[in-house]
DNA sequence: CTGTGTGCAAACATTTTGCAAGCAG
DNA sequence: CTGCTTGCAAAATGTTTGCACACAG
């Protein structure tokens, strides 16, 4: 795991916390195993993954694949957290870095690479303007078959 | 509606045809309609769109959804149509026009607009290429707030 | 006739909601 | 103490499957 170019653990933390505090909301050991995991294993994952990607790391927390549900919501709403679709079954999830990223997908083996773009971002935001759109967001996804798969 | 840039209803239907014959598959009433209802409803819609625009139109038909979610399914696997998973509640199907395009939706109404920039095509078989991706397809949504909406 | 297609109901999968009990502040 | 949170079960969605009958070829 990389901590160089990473937001420490500690700062997100104290992001998550400031943000319940804002809220009037609660910081509960559940809320921040989740944190905890999400930081802990980077990548996409679908609720049902993280509920167990959770219970694997707090064998002894009780937990409900509904709290998991919950605060997957409250950290997108606040985007600490941000999902994507794929084309089948659900969102999955990953933590928001700071920079915005695009993805390249692989059909074959499922692999997730991550890209970005300054040129592509500079013309999304022209096309926005051209329809007169206020861009709020964007993705793009690119399926494909990766190297390893290609052979 | 706009007849002059698209695919004749009769070829499309030919096409339809062609392709059930190929895997010997049965032409239906059901599947006509769903193809027809298609055609004349430019637009992004849900399995449960489609089926109530169905029974509008053929009144006297008894369809069920069932038939809808399995015909859009083989229309998609023949390239027919195209679907796009939006953040919210499934997948949505638009007949396959010859040209890929994108698309710019709004958070707000939920109006979808297409476009298509080549450089922006360019961009992405550049970045694939970087990745050794073979590429299959791809698809970008641009979400913002729409002029009407900004006023 | 044969085998594919259909509608229905039931099964599934995923996500949300109602509720009583638990716990953070 | 107060009221936000939790887990559970149930409900709500969205999609697929099993089956007996219908019908295209």
């Amino acid at each position: 795991m990389k901590n160089c170019e990473r937001l420490k653990y500690e700062e997100l933390l104290e992001a998550f916390k400031k943000l319940l505090k804002e809220n009037s909301l609660k910081f509960t050991s559940q809320r921040e195993a989740i944190l905890r995991t999400l930081y802990e294993n980077e990548g996409h994952y679908t609720p049902e993954n993280i509920y167990l990607l959770v219970k694997k790391r707090y064998p002894d927390m009780n937990i409900g694949i509904t709290t998991v549900y919950r605060t997957l919501n409250l950290l997108e709403e606040n985007e600490i957290v941000s999902s994507i679709s794929f084309g089948i079954s659900g969102k999955k999830f990953e933590l928001s870095s700071k920079e915005h990223h695009d993805h390249l997908i692989c059909n074959c083996c499922g692999k997730i690479i991550e890209f970005n773009d300054e040129k592509i971002e500079q013309l999304q935001e022209k096309m926005a303007k051209l329809h007169n759109f206020k861009l709020t967001s964007h993705m793009m996804q690119l399926y494909g078959i990766c190297s390893d798969c290609q052979k």
